[in-house]
DNA sequence: TTATCCATATACCGATCGGTATATTATAAA
DNA sequence: TTTATAATATACCGATCGGTATATGGATAA
């Protein structure tokens, strides 16, 4: 089990409050419960399973022997598998959402983050090659036509992305940095295609260059056709 | 169960032939057996199960009821599941790529069918949103850590997809078509990318949109970076 | 220390899984 | 039409599926 700081145990939002009344005075009284710790090791264990086998080739029997537990802890804790399945799912994908923000928060203008972003997904493949590729990717294939929660769920967090590049763009034009004709939307949405595409090409191919490759042609693309 | 032509069963290499003597000639007798019928009714039938639900998520009963017909008769024309699925996508992308070289064969030069394959992709969302989407895409993700034989296959042709855009490119190349410094391996890896990325753009989306904007972008970026 | 309660383990459910041996039917050759 | 054979249906296999009711044990509060 990953030792997690009281900032990201916040993060990850498994931080409960309690306020204890104490004299006149209330203390607040931060705690994880067991019930809690235990929750979130097996969505870390289970995450990259579900990752890499998919929501239906996934059975309780490869989470109970992942974790070391039984189906009775597993369903103490969790609705039922779609729900575990959708918590690691969140699980990973805040995981890399922070690790893009924070890269993205070490500059400033809205064009410096564009090429931030750039860097960080160069080393995509590295760091999810392990857990068994892009969760977005997977899921979204995964789910489509099979799980409606899922999919949608999927579906929500590629508008999402795609948004936050439409939004980038959008930004440094009204800051003077990107060309006044460039439409956010189309650009953001063909900017998250193309690294998708190259994220699935390194997942097939098993080799970074893909993504590599493709990064260094967003960022010449931005050079050429969206600065001023 | 749809109609074929003669070449067209030819093509899906279905049609057996029996040299009958009569007198001193011989008769060529093309013919298609029933369980030849049969295999190919199943195989069309059964290729949009598996690609909209995957592998694992598509059960023997599922495709029974599709068929109407019983196990036995599903195991008397086909080893198991996994191969029945492996015919299946072969299917699939033999039509897909049928289509494509049909369309690439209309013009001469290799910068034209460039552009003609674009023209071809743009509604691919069109063609393939009825079957449950792209093949290459859906089994690559499908099979990955789950079949090597599926998993394999689906390399393959994603390999064979992105060398027959970087030969089309090197050959331009030869032919003063295209620019002598353009690397056919980098451009034919960045261009399928770009394509499958929003192939699943639209996927994800339910809309053609990401893909017909996407082959506007690869037509400029042939005429911007490509072409002589 | 003791009593309570919550978390986990155990045992079990009916349903369905992929696959097969065998019976039955349809086809095609003679 | 008869006969041989190919193709399909039936019935069944052990294993595993997701899920649950209940037993049990360990942590926590009094």
């Amino acid at each position: 089990m990953t030792a997690y700081s009281v900032s990201e145990l916040r993060l990850l939002g498994l931080i409960r409050k309690k306020i204890i009344p104490f004299g006149i005075f209330y203390y607040i009284c931060i705690m994880v419960t067991k019930a809690e710790r235990t929750s979130e090791y097996i969505i870390e264990t289970v995450a990259p399973i579900f990752n890499k086998h998919g929501y239906a080739a996934t059975s309780l029997s490869d989470l109970t022997k992942a974790t070391g537990l039984t189906k009775g802890a597993l369903y103490g804790n969790f609705k039922n598998k779609e729900e575990l399945a959708l918590e690691a799912f969140n699980h990973t994908v805040r995981r890399l959402m922070f690790g893009i923000k924070e890269s993205m928060s070490k500059v400033e203008s809205p064009l410096m983050k564009l090429y931030s972003m750039c860097d960080w997904y160069t080393d995509y493949y590295h760091f999810t090659s392990d857990v068994g590729g892009c969760p977005v990717l997977n899921l979204a294939i995964d789910s489509n036509n099979n799980d409606e929660l899922l999919f949608n769920r999927a579906k929500e967090v590629v508008g999402k992305l795609k948004k936050s590049i439409a939004d980038l763009v959008k930004e440094g034009i009204e800051k003077g940095e990107i060309r006044e004709g460039v439409d956010p939307e189309r650009v953001g949405g063909r900017i998250y295609s193309m690294i998708q595409g190259s994220i699935f090409m390194s997942g097939v191919l098993k080799d970074n260059a893909p993504v590599v490759d493709m990064m260094e042609h967003i960022r010449q693309m931005i050079k050429t056709e969206l600065e001023t």
